[in-house]
DNA sequence: CGACTGATTGATTTCATTCAAATATAGTGG
DNA sequence: CCACTATATTTGAATGAAATCAATCAGTCG
């Protein structure tokens, strides 16, 4: 093991990154100071998770918490028989592993390749004992997934098919970097099996009902994971549930 | 106004309570030692609220949170056309109002007299800087719902009316104060409008599944409030999507 | 005791699913 | 580059689980 001389170590450019890492105003990591993000680039371990790949496994001792900094994940949970449900998708900027239990609760696999950095509990716990404007981010962060989690519970529970499917377009449209206006074009790169999934449908429900949305105007689908969204106020009328 | 002094005030019996909160072992009030009792006696504001009355208004500022000390009262989100989807329900214990919005994103109302304590937002800020462990035990708590949120997806997304039903048992059951073992006799305070609607079913179908839960010999109902789980097991093995 | 609200049961309908087939897209090796 | 295979998506027809429509039954409370 090296001494505990640090700066400029032979790693540097690993540790460097935090700098530069486009997702940090959007993420948790915002909470750290510029003067500090050594702290933050120590505990971090950068990771590539190639498409199809899983990185977070329900029940699983939760050894990490995860930051993504680029690509896409679903989280998902299964039934015994093998029925899914995927609860959202996760983009840059998005925190995961946050559970009270030692287990992970949900599981996580990589939609198209992803970027994320890494922490294990103790640092993560050494990060936070050390910058309690991180724990009130953190809290920030969870308070915001349990109402994104409510009002997927009102879509699941009381929302129509073609409810369902435009309140998911208008979502992922809104959902890139919160600076940016809501995207009209929009690349959706999971399947609709994904789609289905997380929309509590069969894939022949949101094909039909996308089919449908397209007749009627509202929509335009250049291919299967492109949409452009024609009459974006009609599209989110529907969402809430006025259309 | 009365002077800054306070140890022994007049309103010392309103200030008391926290030390004999019966709650407060398995609420965020337990970060608090005992020691520091009077501070957290000091923000809360004891309050009672009639069966059928609400206390958290969706969309209004939110000016407060809530600590449930009884009673049990239902979460919920309304579509502008009247649809409800019931998110949970909330016993002893329970600590609503978390949001990082600055407007509360769901509504409450007492299903049967709920008693609790109020929380200004300037109070509660204070609280937690004063007291970094409640800050933790939070997080601990958002953690928690988004849990119980994300089961709620699974419910709602991918399971059966009979699966519901079970799950709704079998969860209520459970959700007594923490150290107690899971009860086989319920009562179900909630009306089955509360149930449907948080099960996103209709009443119909939920007296329909239970009747038939009745019929199969997995449990009885002596009063349409009243359950009595004959056989736990089976009800569970039914509510994990086995049965 | 009637009027009211909530729960149960029954008959019918419907939206989404299931089953089935066709079409489009992507990937691979010749 | 293209034929060929595998996979994903779309479309169609039939089925089904839960919703809707409708009526009865059971408690509650002036």
């Amino acid at each position: 093991m090296p001494a505990l001389s640090v700066p400029a170590s032979p790693v540097s450019a690993a540790h460097e990154p935090c700098a530069s890492c486009g997702a940090r105003p959007y993420s948790v990591c915002s909470a750290i100071a510029d003067a500090d993000l050594a702290a933050l680039a120590g505990a971090a371990v950068p990771q590539v998770v190639p498409a199809g790949a899983g990185f977070m496994d329900e029940g699983e001792p939760a050894t990490h918490f995860f930051n993504m900094t680029g690509g896409t994940a679903r989280l998902f949970k299964l039934l015994p028989d093998g029925r899914r449900q995927v609860l959202g998708f996760a983009r840059a900027g998005h925190f995961l592993g946050l559970a009270s239990a030692d287990s992970y609760t949900v599981s996580a696999e990589a939609v198209e390749p992803v970027r994320l950095c890494r922490f294990s509990r103790p640092r993560m716990r050494a990060l936070v004992d050390g910058f309690p404007q991180l724990e009130r981010r953190l809290l920030e962060t969870a308070s915001n997934e349990l109402a994104t989690a409510q009002e997927g519970m009102v879509l699941l529970g009381r929302k129509t098919a073609r409810e369902r499917v435009a309140s998911f377009l208008v979502a992922w449209a809104a959902g890139g970097p919160s600076c940016l206006p809501p995207a009209t074009r929009l690349h959706l790169p999971m399947t609709r099996t994904d789609i289905a999934d997380y929309l509590g449908l069969t894939i022949e429900t949101v094909s039909r009902t996308l089919t449908r949305l397209r007749k009627e105007g509202l929509l335009a689908l250049p291919t299967s994971s492109e949409v452009l969204m024609l009459r974006p106020a009609a599209l989110a009328a529907v969402a809430a549930g006025e259309g």
